[in-house]
DNA sequence: TTTGTTATTGACCGTTTGGTTACTAATATG
DNA sequence: CATATTAGTAACCAAACGGTCAATAACAAA
């Protein structure tokens, strides 16, 4: 018994999502969430709250998708050495040398507001610690079947991969092109494989 | 003939860039600056341009400062692989696990604005391309000395440390502590050492 | 058809933003 | 000491910022 909302929720907040991706948190106004997500002001408040709960839902969005893709990828692989390479590839074929130089949403948010805002922190510290226990337990099958090298602990050779992962995504703002990135994933793979 | 200037360019320069490496770009208005600075607007003006100038000037001392650091460091050690395993430690020391955790400048500029400003994007490239060369050429000399595995080229080896650190850089801004980073160090060498 | 409830709209708010400028102050030189 | 030149100051600016709200519109249930 009430008015029905005119716009589609999920669809909306994707949109929010690809405005904050494209232009970080700061840079992105109200006018730009206002053009990018097709509603006016009133709307976008009562439906999300304010900018900053708003960039909070994106975010949660952005890696709830995320933590979807590196599940299916690593783990429905034929062996655990091809979850984590194609996984690896695919990740980075999506973010480097891409036209629009827009970077990983994660990596973005971790670098501009981690340091300032609890939950955007949160938020990150825990799809990395899923991540780094998907890696860890990867990898120590991989370790079992003997295609990982066994005098490195699963846990820090999911580390490595972590860091090297970030340190990409990172660069992938300027100076990495796809072809370096999956030339440097081959080495890293390399190096820890056997 | 004319009114000699009040205050030391140099120490308003690296206090502009202690704001802006504590804030980041956007996030530190020109009230900030004048705090930081001691100084007034039409001062700022005068000595330094507008705010994405005097931003480019602090970003280039800031560069300048970490190259000749990094230089230093490396070039002055016992031999490569000292040189390369100080450098690493001392730099990670130097950031991760902080109180304020305002990671890296150069990190920060490349993941808030080297995409959408052609000046960051490029002193930051000339400075990883300065930093890939200096590597490159230091592992050269470890591989002749057998402290660094041949079965890899040196640029490529270079080219996984400046990932990793990047990577680790990028993650001190939260989840990574000085320990974590000191480990992962160890771990990559161990990986590209022999 | 009335009523209760929620969605949408656009005008409006105070604040802050980066930036300018006219005025005054301070010096070195002639 | 007069003058030319630059530095410092503070008032000022339009524009944009995030955010609010009263009025209106659209529906479901009684």
């Amino acid at each position: 018994m009430a008015r029905p909302r005119e716009f589609d929720l999920d669809e909306a907040l994707q949109r929010a999502m690809q405005a904050f991706w494209s232009h970080g948190y700061e840079a992105t106004s109200l006018s730009d969430l206002m053009e990018a997500m097709d509603l006016q002001k009133g709307s976008i408040y009562k439906a999300f709250g304010d900018k900053h709960s708003l960039f909070i839902s994106a975010l949660k969005h952005y890696l709830d998708e995320v933590h979807q893709f590196d599940a299916k990828m690593i783990e429905k692989a034929a062996s655990p050495r091809d979850g984590i390479r194609n996984w690896l590839n695919t990740d980075l074929k999506n973010t480097c040398g891409q036209d629009l130089k827009r970077g990983c949403l994660m990596v973005n948010a971790l670098s501009e507001r981690a340091y300032k805002d609890n939950e955007v922190a949160d938020q990150i510290k825990k799809h990395i610690s899923q991540l780094s226990q998907l890696l860890t337990k990867t990898i120590k099958r991989g370790q079992d079947l003997g295609e990982f090298r066994n005098d490195f602990k699963a846990v820090d050779i999911a580390q490595i991969i972590i860091v090297s992962l970030f340190g990409m995504l990172t660069l992938s703002k300027e100076p990495m092109s796809k072809n370096a990135s999956l030339h440097n994933v081959k080495n890293i793979l390399k190096l820890i494989e056997e």
